[in-house]
DNA sequence: TGCAGCATGTAATTTGTTACATGATTAA
DNA sequence: TTAATCATGTAACAAATTACATGCTGCA
């Protein structure tokens, strides 16, 4: 399934502009789906060539025209097709953990710093998932919380995972062992 | 970080050929960054053009010549450079997660194919994790055991919180709620 | 007889990323 | 005045996937 296929998906929630669609990018599926202009731009002209979606032009003042996007009878069939791959894959692509395979060729505080980079992120993905449960998550399909679910189950593991285990890549600096003093 | 960088670190463990690399994509590094030979090859040429490896041709019968390669002092330099990038990213590319997204769209039993499917592929990684655990792990890098772990304590997860939530997506057609029979 | 494993690679294609290009509005 | 938000897109580039191409050995 590649971006042309999920923006269909999302289409099926309603019209809506590229633009619009670049912030379900980067808030709901950010966990597990990338997507930037360079790609949504032109899946949706493709979709659009192909007739999986109408486009209507609505004119703005000072901006370019919104174009927003409907998903067309012929789109859905093409989805369900789409979502008839009974193993869709999940896959992985992580220079961070690449990195910690080779932590010992690195200084201790550079394996530190690494460390708690990837901390804030996965804080910022928590406070993300924190602030949908506060929010409309209520009228969202059960696939949509199932999914958002998994996400903040999967960064909490991680978090509690790297603090519980990250002195095995590197003792922190300030961790003195009881001097006795 | 590419698969160029990465064939590079995994040649610090000794000489190995892109055969030998491949099979390590299939193992210990299976569950956070894939590579096939179609990568694997022209990094390796990509690499030893640089100078950051060198090549031994060993002479086989009725195989092709076995290309080691071997890390050059050039090639550690330009690995723990790689190394210093503060913030290596870590990221999703989940069509499993895509699909659950869309899950009303689908039949229900469509639904519980593709979760058996990938419980069945995350049941694949434990047993995997299990017989790293049983077997050489002692000598290896910390950084490697931390890796493990990190793709242990996930492939957890994710099976619980499938397990504890496919319920929501569609209840299983042999799931009768108890008729008072 | 057939398949898995060993062992290498290339070429075409697909896909996505990054940088570039434009430009008005609004809030700090 | 400066940054963020709205709003679109293209073109060059990078990277990886897939299919193709070869061919021996050893086991079942």
């Amino acid at each position: 399934m590649d971006v042309k296929t999920v923006c269909l998906g999302m289409l099926t929630d309603g019209p809506a502009s590229g633009y619009d669609l670049k912030k379900q990018f980067e808030s709901s599926f950010a966990h597990f789906f990338a997507a930037g202009y360079g790609s949504i731009y032109p899946a949706l002209s493709s979709l659009s060539a192909s007739g999986l979606v109408e486009c209507e032009e609505v004119p703005q003042e000072g901006k370019p025209d919104r174009k927003v996007y409907e998903i067309t009878d012929e789109g859905r069939q093409f989805l369900l097709k789409a979502l008839e791959n009974p193993s869709p894959c999940h896959k992985v692509r992580s220079e961070f953990l690449a990195t910690m395979c080779f932590a010992h060729l690195m200084r201790p505080e550079d394996i530190q710093t690494v460390i708690n980079n990837r901390l804030e992120d996965i804080a910022r993905y928590q406070e993300m998932f924190r602030q949908f449960e506060s929010e409309e998550m209520c009228d969202w399909p059960e696939g949509m919380k199932f999914v958002l679910g998994f996400g903040k189950a999967i960064a909490g593991t991680m978090q509690t995972y790297i603090n519980e285990n990250r002195h095995l890549l590197a003792d922190e600096p300030s961790a003195k062992v009881a001097t006795g003093q």
